[in-house]
This record gives structure tokens, C-alpha cells and sequence, in this order.
DNA sequence: GACTACGTAGGACGGCCGTCCTAGGTTTCG
DNA sequence: CGAAACCTAGGACGGCCGTCCTACGTAGTC
């Protein structure tokens, strides 16, 4: 921990003061405490406010590429792949009720600041969007791209909304909603199942 | 329109340029700029920018008192002014998709400061809800207050999506979306329709 | 030990920020 | 006309911002 490179502290330090104050809001001396090096020293490392954002960014995409990626080789089914991802509201819960999502808050300051990272940071709404979209496909979802923005955008809204009323138990009910909306959605066709009822399940497990 | 009081077109240039640039990353220079007026002069009507977020937000809620107030007394059926609020996203495409919601990045952006005025800004949010949740009432569904919510989280997460996408044509998509699970949550229950086919249809024209 | 490359501290810099003051112009009304 | 209230312009102020420079330590290599 303590042995970590300097540069990688101030990458970390910045990505949570990011988050929780914001990307302007957010200034040198505020990553400089919290690493404990001298705001001169900073210079070294990156060259401008820009270029540690970027590192940021990178840092998130890696990261949550890593996620995604133990997520498709864990032998789930597709449907509970999705589910892993809903889920993440619940189990980051505290933090969207106090700092709401550290993609879409990002994502909507930088697009208000007309900022050069704008692009670089909605990769990380591409990311999750591709990769929803495939689980979808994989499934045999017609429009598997629109149903993936479905669910993206449903969580924004849940986050939003968590973080302006400081509401956890939203989340748990919209959650629940969303995982509802979903079954209804994956279940294979009302007619289909009139002949035969009890239709196996998609491989997994 | 150049009668108007100093201060009104201060805080009406202030509103425009919050909401396009964020609060923050909006300076006294760039109200002073657009309203062309002295910055000094500035002082003489407000004594602090938070003064000036505090009175855009005031009027913000006047104007949407005032459009929630039509709405009700238009004649229309509850289920109608619920159409009508989703139908904002609509209308206002073009803004959503380059600067989103108003009203979801100004609490967003003041919460992650820790704005005095975070809950003033939430007030915005706690009008919607109170005035969707009594369509719903009226309408007679149960968890009145958790669909209005419902509602609320679905049009900021295909705000927040629009505005980071760029995509106008998103936000038709999801509107139909929310329009249809509108009408098949406020429908009759089915067991109720075995009897008497042609309901009724509730008051309005 | 001398040289080199790396990492660090501390502070200087110009600039813009929000705030505040003051002097002067304009309007209103006795 | 003259006084008072209102409104405005312009710029001063202290402070923090992001950026940049330089001098000093430290570690590794010949």
C-alpha cells in the first residue's frame, strides 16, 4: 500500500476526490494532501489537471474492463451476468446515496465543461454498453442494443435519484423493479410456452 | 424583453448559463459578459454568487408551480398530465441532449459540493414527486409515491444517457418505453376487464 | 568518490476568481 | 431647482488556482 509508486497514489487519490467533490471542484492542493507531497513535486508526474484526469479515466476503464471480463468467464449464464452488473447499485449503494454514479456524474460535468476528456470518459458508459448488449445477444435478445441502454439508463435514473433524496432504500425497491423488469424480459415468449412448460434452462451452472 | 428589471435579466442570464456550463465553472464575468452590465455593478443586486444560485432556483420553482398548476386545472385526466410530464423530454430534446436535465445536474453538481443550496435545488425534485405521486393517487393506484418516483428516476437516466450519447433519437425510444409501461400500470386490473369490455373512460372530454 | 538519473520540496508566476468600495450619473419628487 | 434615492461603472483587494522553475536530496553505476 504504502509502497505504492507515487504516481499511482496521486492517480487514486484523484479518482475518489473525482468522485466525491467532483472534477473542478476538486484542486491541486486537495490531491497533494491527501498523497502528502509537495504541490511542486506534482509537476513531475503529470504536467497538467488534464493529464491526471486522463489518467484517471484510464485507470476506471482498466479496471472496470477487469470487472466485466471476470464477470464473462465465470461460467454464469448471461441473465445473471446482467444481474451482477444491476446489482453493483446495491453493493455500492452508500456511496451512490452520498456521491451518486462515478460514471454518469463524471460523464455530465465534463459534457457541461465541453471538455477534451468528454469522449474518453463516456468509454466508460460504451464499455458497460457493449458489453449489456452482448449478454443481451447472447440470450437471444432481439434489439439487444436497446435493451442494453435500457438498463444503463434505468440505473442512471436510480443514482440520480439515490443521491439528491439521500435514499438507500430506492435503490433496494427500484433494484428489485429493474431485476423484475428483466426476467420478464429474457422469459421466452408467452405462446411458446403453452405446449411445453417447464423449459430448461440456458446452460449455466 | 430589454425593459426588464437588471435583476431579472441577471437572474435569467444566470439560469441559462448554470445550467449550460454548471454553476461552478460559471464566473461573475460571464453573467456580467451576456447581460452586459459592469462586474461591479453586479454587487449592487446580489452580494454573493450564492445569492444569485439561490434566486434561479426560486425562480425555477415558480416556473415549474406555474406549469404544474396549468396542467391541473387543464381539464385533462390525471394520466394525461402524467403523458405531459413525460412528454417535457420530448420537447425540450435539443437542451437534454447537449446540457441534460436541469434539474438532474444542478443537484448533482451541488451535492458533490456540498452546496448550502443542495436542498434548495432538491426542492425542484420534491415538486415533481409530490405533483406526479397525487396524478397517481388520482388515478387510484397503490405506492402512489414509488411510481411517481419511478417516473422521476426513468426521465433522469434517459436524460443523463441523451445528453452523454448525443442521441436525440434515444430519448424518443425510452419515452414510448415509459409511455407504454404508463398505460399497462394504470390499465384495469385484466380480471376486471372478463366482465365489461369497453371501460369507461375516466372523466376528461 | 564522482557522475548520472531519478525523485522531491518549496516557492515564484501570472491570471482569474468572488468580493467589495467609491465616485459619479440618472431618476423621482418635493 | 435641489435633495434624495436609485442605479451603474470601473477598478482595487486578497486569495486560490494551475503551472512552472530551480535547487536539493537520494540511489545506483563506473
Amino acid at each position: 500500500m504504502t509502497d505504492k509508486s507515487t504516481r499511482a497514489q496521486i492517480v487514486e487519490a484523484a479518482d475518489q476526490l473525482f468522485y466525491r467533490k467532483g472534477y473542478e471542484h476538486t484542486s491541486f492542493s486537495d490531491i497533494a494532501d491527501t498523497v502528502q507531497i509537495s504541490r511542486g513535486n506534482f509537476y513531475y508526474h503529470f504536467r497538467t489537471k488534464d493529464e491526471i484526469l486522463s489518467a484517471v479515466i484510464q485507470a476506471r476503464l482498466a479496471k472496470t474492463r477487469g470487472m466485466l471480463g471476470r464477470w464473462e468467464s465465470d461460467g454464469e449464464t448471461p441473465a445473471d451476468r446482467i444481474r451482477s452488473f444491476i446489482h453493483i447499485l446495491i453493493v455500492n449503494r452508500a456511496d451512490i446515496k452520498r456521491y451518486g454514479c462515478p460514471v454518469g456524474s463524471l460523464s455530465t460535468e465534463l459534457a457541461k465543461q465541453n471538455h477534451a476528456s468528454q469522449a474518453e470518459a463516456n468509454e466508460l458508459f460504451t464499455l458497460f454498453r457493449v458489453w449489456l448488449s452482448r449478454q443481451f445477444e447472447l440470450i437471444g435478445c432481439a434489439d439487444a442494443d436497446a435493451l442494453a441502454m435500457h438498463v444503463l439508463a434505468r440505473s442512471q435514473g436510480i443514482a440520480t435519484l439515490a443521491n439528491a433524496f439521500h435514499d438507500e432504500k430506492f435503490i433496494r425497491y427500484e433494484v428489485k423493479q429493474l431485476e423484475d423488469w428483466l426476467a420478464s424480459c429474457i422469459a421466452p415468449k408467452p405462446r411458446a410456452l403453452t405446449a411445453r412448460r417447464g423449459a430448461k434452462r440456458p446452460a449455466g451452472h
